[in-house]
DNA sequence: TCTGGGGTCCTAGGACCC
DNA sequence: TCTGGGGTCCTAGGACCC
């Protein structure tokens, strides 16, 4: 049996819990550069407000309904999610962090027993609001698919309610199955609910009514089969639980990446090539921070520029250019330098820009770098990774780019994107910490 | 004026090898 | 009626997720 905890309208919930209020009244956080809507409260749903609507179009809405507005704050949500996983293990050793708002438990290995499984739901619902103030939900059944699908029906139970949504026997999962909209199914994208429609298919009920070779052959051959099965019970995706010590504390998060990205969009769009260059290089030093948090060196090294994609001319508004390394690096001057080499082949004079941003692939192990013809020297590689982890640790001290190489911003850069309504990192910035006089 | 960012897995097809 | 067969690796593109 799996648990899917869920906390609904996550980075609303954050606001709250510093603002109350906020509470019961309709508010919505924005993308990065204050682009559009990626979180909603119930209320702001109610008021018709869709996911990923741009905000400079809803604004005068907003305004007239007394909506509240918040940038997003990742520092904030990533530090609250962490509280709330940690909550999460105290129940269970076996946590699969989802996403920064959900996560798996596998109730094989449950700390205490559980004879009553709504009983047990409903706990965790509550310790998690007790310690950290987030409102969750969650579907408990015998595969990842079928607790996201009850994990979406207890959303839908009045707020006054436990929202929790068991399936531990045969018929409740049929009245379940019964229950679900074809396109709400964890892994019906747009394109395959409409196909799906276009055969009669309109519910998680009847896919699952559909014989295998059916779905093997329309619907992406093992990836479908994987999700009918699910359906149907049998558990067929892994299960990825996190790392603790003794104590049960989280050691690591998540496994390792097989590609790493940092981009953004520019508050205004840049065609100098010297802004070109620094936000790139600022871009570059986020992205070997996190290759080097989680002990990787990468091999394959992209830049992308983007220009305005709303504007009506022809062909795609990103542009990439790859570089290969002689061997792989997580040094952040080598990458930066690889860097460079690749934005000056993609730049165009007089061309402005909205976007940019690096890829890192071809990952592999630092530690265990595969030695090539050009492979630096052992003494040169231990003294690169000296430098980098003292970089790392003034940074992660004294706050990002704090020490930097010449090239990258400093802070608060024109090119900065829009964060107009940010709120303060209440949990990870002394000076935004809570003062009770 | 103003429209986010960061991932995963799978398949098909081409290049290349013996 | 006819093309050998079987394997690996890589890449591009599609579909999906939060």
């Amino acid at each position: 049996m799996y648990a899917l905890v869920d906390c609904n309208n996550f980075y609303v919930s954050c606001e709250r819990v510093f603002q109350p209020r906020f509470v019961g009244v309709p508010g919505v956080v924005l993308s990065n550069n204050d682009g559009c809507l990626i979180s909603r409260s119930d209320e702001a749903k109610a008021l018709g407000l869709k996911m990923g609507e741009p905000f400079h179009k809803v604004r005068p809405f907003l305004e007239q309904h007394g909506v509240w507005v918040r940038s997003s704050n990742y520092a904030l949500y990533g530090d609250m999610s962490r509280r709330v996983v940690e909550v999460l293990s105290l129940f269970t050793p076996e946590v699969e962090v989802y996403s920064i708002d959900e996560a798996f438990l596998n109730l094989a290995g449950l700390r205490y027993a559980a004879p009553d499984l709504v009983q047990y739901a409903t706990e965790i619902q509550r310790t998690v609001a007790q310690h950290v103030g987030i409102p969750t939900c969650v579907g408990v059944a015998p595969s990842k698919t079928l607790a996201k699908l009850a994990n979406r029906l207890a959303r839908k139970l009045p707020e006054t309610q436990p929202r929790v949504w068991v399936l531990d026997t045969e018929a409740k999962q049929q009245d379940a199955l019964r229950r679900m909209p074809i396109e709400d199914v964890w892994g019906i994208g747009r394109r395959y609910a409409l196909k799906l429609r276009d055969n009669g298919i309109g519910t998680a009920a009847e896919l699952a009514a559909m014989p295998e070779p059916w779905v093997r052959r329309h619907m992406g051959g093992v990836v479908g089969v994987r999700l009918w099965r699910e359906l149907h019970g049998h558990s067929c995706l892994s299960f990825d639980p996190q790392e603790c010590d003794e104590e049960g504390q989280l050691v690591s998060i998540g496994a390792s990446k097989r590609s790493l990205t940092h981009s953004r969009s520019f508050g205004k769009p840049l065609c100098e090539h010297r802004l070109l260059r620094e936000a790139v290089a600022t871009f570059v030093a986020r992205a070997a921070e996190k290759l080097r948090q989680q002990g990787s060196a990468a091999h394959v090294l992209t830049v992308l520029l983007g220009t305005d994609k709303y504007a009506p001319t022809a062909g795609p508004s990103t542009h990439t250019t790859v570089v290969t390394l002689a061997s792989a690096s997580d040094d952040t001057s080598e990458l930066t330098q690889a860097a460079l080499h690749g934005l000056q082949e993609l730049a165009r004079p007089g061309v402005s820009y909205h976007k940019a941003g690096v890829v890192l692939s071809g990952l592999e192990p630092a530690t265990q770098r595969q030695m090539g013809l050009f492979t630096k020297s052992p003494e040169l590689l231990a003294q690169s990774s000296k430098l980098m982890a003292a970089l790392d640790t003034l940074n992660a001290r004294y706050g990002r780019q704090t020490v930097r190489y010449a090239v990258a911003a400093d802070r608060d850069p024109v090119w900065q994107g829009r964060s107009a309504f940010r709120s303060p990192r209440y949990t990870t910035h002394w000076p935004d910490i809570w003062k009770v006089n």
